[in-house]
DNA sequence: AGCATTTGCACAATCGATGTAGCAATATTG
DNA sequence: CAATATTGCTACATCGATTGTGCAAATGCT
């Protein structure tokens, strides 16, 4: 009763049919016209490739084309909203070109990120999305050596094209908007406003603490470095730094901006531990939206990136075959408190192609 | 200067060695001793492998052996904290094996997930993983007539193993945590729970409302099939189903049951459209954990589903080869309001193998 | 009819790695 | 020292699809 069964080849189609290995393949990829097959011949081959539910082995055909069929993205985690919309399109737009995604984590690990890339590598992966990479350069550097194509997302690199969030105006619009929401009592304990999370020496980090004094600065608000946690990719980070600032001020801040929801779940994870009374007054601005952070018990204002363009942005830039470094920087959107940009689905759906 | 470089083969390293392609092989797939290759040699062979920067390629090793190291999970979306977690288990747990995960959200749609299914089959995925699939057993057939191992996850079906959480049990206790929460006045409108989310016909709502029903029997509760909405995995339809509701009692229900973060976003959607303190008193519990979802301005009470367990028990399975159907429940736990579970951060760290 | 095209298909090499079978050289044994 | 065993390696077929080349047969043309 055990159906062993080896799936089906272009032989077997061929013994079936009589007609040669090379006559089925054409019949069967669409080339047969080219290759003056009848059509009756084709049409033959392919109902009988139907009815043994015949599919191409893509590991042959990937060997003798040198490509596989199979698009590469590596990112940073999958348990994220902001990775897991890019993912998610990603996927759309693979699907709409006939490829196959393969996604993979890399936990901002740069070792991790060496080795999963030469993984998709030895499967011949077509293309590739470099999302958030820790250095994306050298990433670029073993793409290169073997002509894979590649895209920096999220975070920009010199060796490559990037498209990125325009995260200087992004967290200008941000910080402008805890500010106007933060409680107006000068003078008041907390008063400031602090920016934690990320780590200051990548590219978006720098350009969202930029964008934070800059608008600081315009406001006529002092800001000083101690106002700024922003050396650490570890877990706990953001956790500690919220306890220390808290600690010092004696009170929860009356202004926070976030660099991620990575470390706004941090915050939160400290914010867990406080009476929920000591959130009045106190104005959360999160770099990247969740949605369900949006409905926090305090008020909390995002930053969308516009994930739908960041992806296209880089197929277009794979389609123009453009290889040269250059820079694209995408406009996000500032999200209110308690407002759902699109159900999950909706977000879906749109991108069924 | 453009660098054309073609990856490099066992050929180009059997030339400069002077080996032939076997031993080249050989030396570099670890079956060397096996094959009595002279350790200097082999390392002589690796030596000049690691600096032509010489990876395998899989599409020629995968043809050969009739299997490629990769190891296939389809999902039904990316963009969800409890599929997200997911995927990041199962990825760590593919790395620790060697295996180079794919997984593929197919949004719940049945003609989707047989196409991705032969997809994958087409690149010759060593075993796969189905994670909430609309129609598993027909993904069986698919998987069985090629004698491909699989297991499904979240969703179960008949045709090969399943492992599942305690739906019912999850649902008594989540449902027992609503009713307790729950103001105390009885006779007040809108006192009655209401049951939103998810599509009767599958195994777990139909789990969760069984358990729902039961412990609210078990308190003297009537429930009648009014209180439930569970008719469709449409888009809006919580938005639409949780309007509903508000408009028939003229208020915001005292306690809802949500079957899913999907659908919590929905019912939020409509609660986005109404004033803040019409959730004084609402409980809402909802099956699936979402960190930001606990800090609601409302309580929320979650259920955590036991993900490393899910997907850990899923891998024994395959492991352990095992086809015969049989279903393998894991209890959830329940996540109270204000909690944060773990950081991502930890979560992804404590699945670093 | 006689020649040139065109049509329809088959052959065989190829992609890169694997693994069996086998051969020569060396080592062991009686 | 001859016979046997072991060591170290190579040759070659193979996995399944693609594709350049070639060659009959059918058709067109004069």
């Amino acid at each position: 009763m055990k159906r062993l069964t080896r799936k089906s080849t272009i032989y077997d189609i061929a013994q079936r049919t009589g007609a040669s290995p090379s006559t089925v393949s054409a019949a069967l990829n669409g080339t047969w016209q080219k290759r003056r097959i009848k059509e009756s011949t084709a049409l033959e081959v392919q109902k009988h490739a139907a009815d043994l539910g015949y599919t191409t082995n893509m590991q042959a055909r990937g060997l003798r084309k040198a490509r596989s069929g199979l698009i590469g993205m590596i990112l940073p985690a999958h348990f994220n909203r902001y990775f897991s919309s890019l993912s998610q399109i990603f996927e759309a737009h693979a699907r709409a070109r006939g490829l196959c995604p393969v996604i993979v984590s890399t936990l901002r690990d740069p070792e991790e990120e060496r080795r999963t890339v030469e993984t998709l590598i030895s499967y011949a992966i077509d293309s590739l999305f470099i999302v958030g990479a820790s250095n994306p350069d050298s990433l670029s550097d073993i793409c290169t050596a073997i002509n894979l194509r590649h895209v920096n997302i999220d975070l920009p690199g010199n060796k490559a094209p990037s498209v990125v969030s325009d995260n200087y105006s992004g967290a200008k619009t941000l910080t402008r908007e805890i500010i106007r929401l933060m409680p107006k009592v000068p003078g008041k304990l907390g008063d400031q406003i602090y920016f934690i999370g990320g780590a200051y020496w990548d590219n978006a980090t720098a350009e969202r603490i930029r964008g934070f004094k800059d608008v600081n600065a315009e406001q006529h608000r002092e800001v000083s470095d101690a106002q700024i946690f922003s050396n650490s990719y570890e877990p706990d980070a953001s956790t500690i730094d919220v306890r220390e600032i808290c600690e010092r001020i004696g009170g929860i801040p009356a202004g926070i901006f976030v660099n991620s929801t990575f470390a706004f779940e941090g915050v939160l994870k400290y914010f867990s531990t406080q009476p929920v009374e000591s959130f009045r007054e106190t104005i959360v601005g999160c770099y990247d939206y969740d949605p369900f952070a949006t409905f926090m018990h305090f008020p909390v204002v995002m930053i969308r990136q516009n994930v739908e363009e960041l992806i296209a942005q880089g197929f277009r830039i794979l389609d123009e075959h453009i290889t040269e470094p250059r820079l694209i920087k995408i406009e996000p959107e500032l999200i209110h408190p308690r407002s759902i940009y699109l159900s999950p689905h909706e977000t879906l759906q749109r991108h069924r192609v």
